[in-house]
DNA sequence: CGAGAAGTGGGTAAATGTGGGGAATAGTCC
DNA sequence: GGACTATTCCCCACATTTACCCACTTCTCG
């Protein structure tokens, strides 16, 4: 399915779902007040609004330390539909279901544009005060920003590797 | 497919779409004011008009220290379509979107054919005021010049070497 | 040299991000 | 059940940043 996304972030190009084009781009340094609320980025606001019809995300924790949120659409195509080729029984969707599914929370940005995140998964990512949003491929990471730098490091030696052999 | 670029600046000759002919040619250095913004050189401008329809590119962070700039196309070829050839919970692909995807922005030149650069990808170029736009195949280069001159040494040194054994 | 293009600097209005007050809601303890 | 507390939601006000515009200098080329 090919269309416009009439949107000045992004590219005014025919793009194909969920292949050719980058949905939230950008790093943004946004701080949490002391009601534990963030400023989700204009641009990504802007995303969820022309791509996916409104503003929620599903947010939940993710695995290197961080948050990850999807709009609902890619929520229950990458994670649910993911999850659920596998059998009931399998050890490692028992353990998805209870490390990623389980906590997972609907946020919708207030007026200002801001959400409000349970404690649970401020705690979990270690999220105080200087919070990073990085865009992805059709979901966003949230990130503690001295975690995220220590995961950089990590990333790079990983890259250095080399891509993994088919 | 063969065509031709009305631009002053390049070779007008035929060329062959993606291989033979070089697009973003030369080295520009020109200076960042006060708030960030740098003049993208006119000849890319008008490589970018020419050969890709508009003016955006997609800007972002490259292994050896500068920034790299696509056209939305050549990004979509180059990067995203090699990275979404694995899986979502491939470990290599997820630094690889943290470290290469994820910092990304698409910039569009205002009026005088200058770009905003986003503090983060500034900072992590080291830009400042002296800025070095180098032409490469089907994407440009953006660097520090005294960090572009430090990477030129260790250049000559990995030619002086040979080039790699097959 | 003169004209046009390229590059640079700055002002202003709009958009974005941040802080905080108080009403509504839920939850808890006597 | 009723009063108290804590949390969430909604609103307004302000600081900062960005987008857009205009003016000017420098460079290039005939």
């Amino acid at each position: 399915m090919w269309g416009i996304v009439p949107c000045k972030y992004l590219h005014n190009f025919p793009f194909r779902e969920g292949v050719g084009r980058q949905m939230f781009q950008g790093e943004h340094k946004n701080t949490m007040d002391a009601k534990g609320r963030v400023n989700v980025p204009a641009s990504f606001r802007e995303t969820l609004r022309a791509r996916y019809g409104d503003e929620q995300v599903v947010v939940t924790r993710d695995y290197d330390g961080c948050l990850h949120a999807y709009p609902p659409k890619e929520w229950d195509r990458r994670v649910l539909a993911n999850m659920q080729k596998l059998d009931f029984n399998d050890p490692w969707r028992r353990s998805y279901e209870r490390f990623v599914v389980s906590p997972a929370v609907t946020c919708v940005p207030d007026k200002q544009g801001r959400i409000l995140l349970p404690l649970s998964l401020r705690s979990f990512a270690d999220l105080d005060k200087s919070v990073l949003f990085a865009g992805g491929a059709g979901h966003f990471e949230i990130w503690d920003i001295t975690r995220r730098e220590a995961q950089l490091e990590q990333d790079l030696v990983m890259l250095r590797s080399g891509p993994p052999q088919p």
